[in-house]
DNA sequence: AACTTACTAGCA
DNA sequence: GCTAGTAAGTTC
């Protein structure tokens, strides 16, 4: 008898066994996806190994085999496995993850065999390319691209999104011909490129974070720009990062690996410092700005009085480069117009209905916004808690910023740069802008003026020291005039590193930090998140949980600490709570995870696990 | 995940 | 004794 081992996209552990009828003995191998019956229903699998064996008494047959050749060769099936111990997810999800929603549907393939001449194999290595120049970081791409073409191997590129991915098919048919494509999820004929691609008719795939799967043949090279872009995080189950995926990918296809970034993860920085992958150092910025900082820790007795959130020593700059016709650029991490609405009655904040998160006003349309749910409402002229008093609006986002320029400079022309639309320098002199500013290229100013560092710091988490640390730095990259620093933290590490200009002393600060804690790149963590309509019921399920994997799991390598109300822990109508682990090697750890979370199972809960939470 | 089966509260 | 609603269990 012979049996094929299918997995399903589902969430369930797999692979299961299904008898090969004799019609499709000929045909049936690893990398095929399988039409089947499963639980009662019709579902497409895709087959993982091929056995005589089977330890299970009743078989269903295999209803078709959709696939002449294996759309997912050794490698990928490695990967994806690999991909879900590490992620803690099934193997059939992570394959799913892999492909394009057409060919998971079960669309039929026209797929041409290519057979590898004779390919030369070269011992692979990993870089970090730390620089904080992109044109530099372009032309080392570059240089490595078309060796890699000239041995006959094929290249993905991968970059943060759309508008980065056209920018880095330019500068790529700037220097060298090759056959390049564009990929990414939902493009419009994403599964004849998919197809185009296995059949070996593309050298260079361009793509975002998922085309790190691109079924490319005898891949020779993977770059990644901008590694440190939280883009690169899926989102949702599974939550696989593009680098990490990289890293797995590169060592297994046996290829080269190139992470490239002006301001590298802690991830990669560790990876590089401990000699694991090579470093390639950043060049010395010989352009760098000068550096002023306001410490509004200790204004003077004007400033204060002045009041706003523009500093004398700001004001003043602006005007003379506004006199000099130059270009400003004020950042405020905060869009729209006031942090929170607040009664000056009853003192009650504006919520959203949905989530336990303030309301934010936008001034332009006069209306209250969920920046996590997209709620949006009028905004109301009296209170609707105690119907009576006036809204009053503190804090402050970019409109706010804008509004007191005009107020300031009513000869200066002031724009908002929103995220969605490249700006167009020529037309104004001021510009109000978000970190969204940072993902443009090619903009320099003669002034930037940074107004809200310090909430990016403040934040009670993980990640915010290295948040801010990047965000100054990509603030300092597009002056080489003045960039002046508005903050109540100047000593702070983050700062300094920029007086001294110095990211090393940044990173070495940051990473002694996180050694003392375990966190990572030394630890990973492992977020479990629980979700349901009932607050009391998700609480309740999340004590039993983290009790339960506290004394269930063996505590040598990893730790599992009490649970705790999620930030916003009300979100879209549903209530979270999370459980977070700390783990030395994720991999290890999913499989006995999985199997403690199907004993939980509560009804009316959803539980999902993140490893490397961003 | 999507289905079936088992169980329970509410009712006459 | 019946049913609607929900919790629990299964998937080769």
């Amino acid at each position: 008898m012979l049996y094929a081992k299918v997995v399903l996209g589902l969430a369930v552990e797999g692979p299961f066994d299904y008898l090969v009828p004799e019609e499709f003995k000929g045909t049936i191998a690893p990398g095929k996806r399988v039409r089947v019956n499963f639980a009662h229903q019709r579902k497409i699998g895709f087959c993982v190994a091929v056995t005589s064996k089977s330890k299970i008494k009743y078989h269903k047959p295999i209803l078709e085999v959709l696939d002449e050749l294996p759309i997912l060769g050794s490698s990928m099936l490695l990967l994806t496995q690999r991909m879900a111990d590490y992620y803690c997810c099934f193997w059939g999800e992570a394959i799913e993850t892999a492909l394009p929603e057409g060919i998971r549907n079960g669309r039929k393939l026209k797929l041409c065999d290519y057979s590898r001449q004779g390919r030369i194999e070269q011992k692979a290595q990993t870089v970090l390319l730390h620089d904080l120049d992109s044109t530099q970081r372009w032309e080392f791409y570059c240089g490595k691209i078309k060796k890699i073409l000239e041995i006959k191997r094929k290249v993905i590129v991968i970059v943060p999104d759309v508008p980065a991915l056209l920018r880095a098919k330019k500068k790529i048919e700037a220097v060298l011909k090759a056959d390049i494509c564009l990929l990414y999820r939902h493009a419009r004929g994403e599964n004849e490129l998919w197809e185009k691609i296995f059949s070996a008719k593309v050298d260079i795939v361009i793509g975002t974070r998922s085309a790190i799967f691109a079924p490319l043949p005898d891949l020779g090279l993977i770059i990644i720009d901008a590694e440190e872009d939280h883009v690169y995080k899926q989102d949702q189950v599974p939550h696989y990062h593009a680098r990490e995926i990289g890293l797995m990918r590169s060592e297994i296809e046996n290829v080269d690996l190139v992470l490239g970034s002006a301001t590298p993860s802690l991830e990669a920085f560790f990876l590089a410092k401990n000699g694991a992958i090579g470093y390639l150092p950043l060049a010395r910025k010989s352009n760098f700005p000068e550096i002023r900082f306001v410490d509004t820790a200790n204004l003077s007795f004007a400033e204060r009085k002045k009041g706003g959130n523009i500093s004398r020593l700001l004001e003043d700059a602006v005007f003379s480069v506004l006199t000099e016709k130059g270009k400003s650029l004020l950042f405020m991490n905060r869009k729209g117009y006031s942090g929170a609405a607040a009664c000056m009655q009853c003192n009650a904040l504006l919520k959203c209905p949905r989530c336990s998160i303030n309301l934010v006003y936008h001034f332009h349309e006069n209306t209250l916004k969920c920046h996590y749910c997209n709620f949006k409402m009028d905004a109301p002229k009296i209170c609707p808690v105690c119907n009576s008093g006036y809204i009053k609006f503190s804090g402050a986002g970019t409109e706010k910023i804008e509004n007191e320029l005009l107020r300031i400079f009513p000869q200066a022309k002031i724009t908002l740069l929103e995220s969605d639309r490249q700006a167009n320098l020529k037309d104004y002199d001021i510009f109000v802008a978000t970190s969204a500013v940072l993902k443009q290229e090619g903009l320099q100013f003669d002034l930037v003026g940074a107004l809200a560092v310090d909430n990016a710091l403040n934040f009670p988490q993980l990640r915010s020291a290295e948040n801010a640390f990047r965000l100054v730095w990509g603030l300092a990259n597009l002056t080489e005039g003045k960039l002046i620093i508005q903050t109540a933290f100047v000593t702070h590490p983050v700062f300094q590193s920029l007086w001294k200009k110095d990211q090393l002393f940044f990173y070495n600060h940051e990473l002694e930090q996180r050694k003392q804690l375990k966190f990572p790149p030394f630890g990973h963590f492992v977020l479990i998140k629980l979700r349901g309509k009932n607050e009391e019921k998700v609480k309740a399920s999340a004590g039993a949980l983290s009790e339960q994997l506290i004394a269930a799991l063996p505590k040598k390598n990893y730790k599992f600490l009490s649970s705790n109300p999620a930030v916003p822990n009300k979100l879209r109508g549903n209530f979270y709570w999370e459980i977070i682990g700390v783990s030395c090697e994720p991999q290890k750890l999913s499989p006995g995870l999985k199997k403690e979370l199907k004993k939980f199972a509560h009804s009316g809960i959803i539980i999902t696990v993140d490893v490397d939470p961003i």
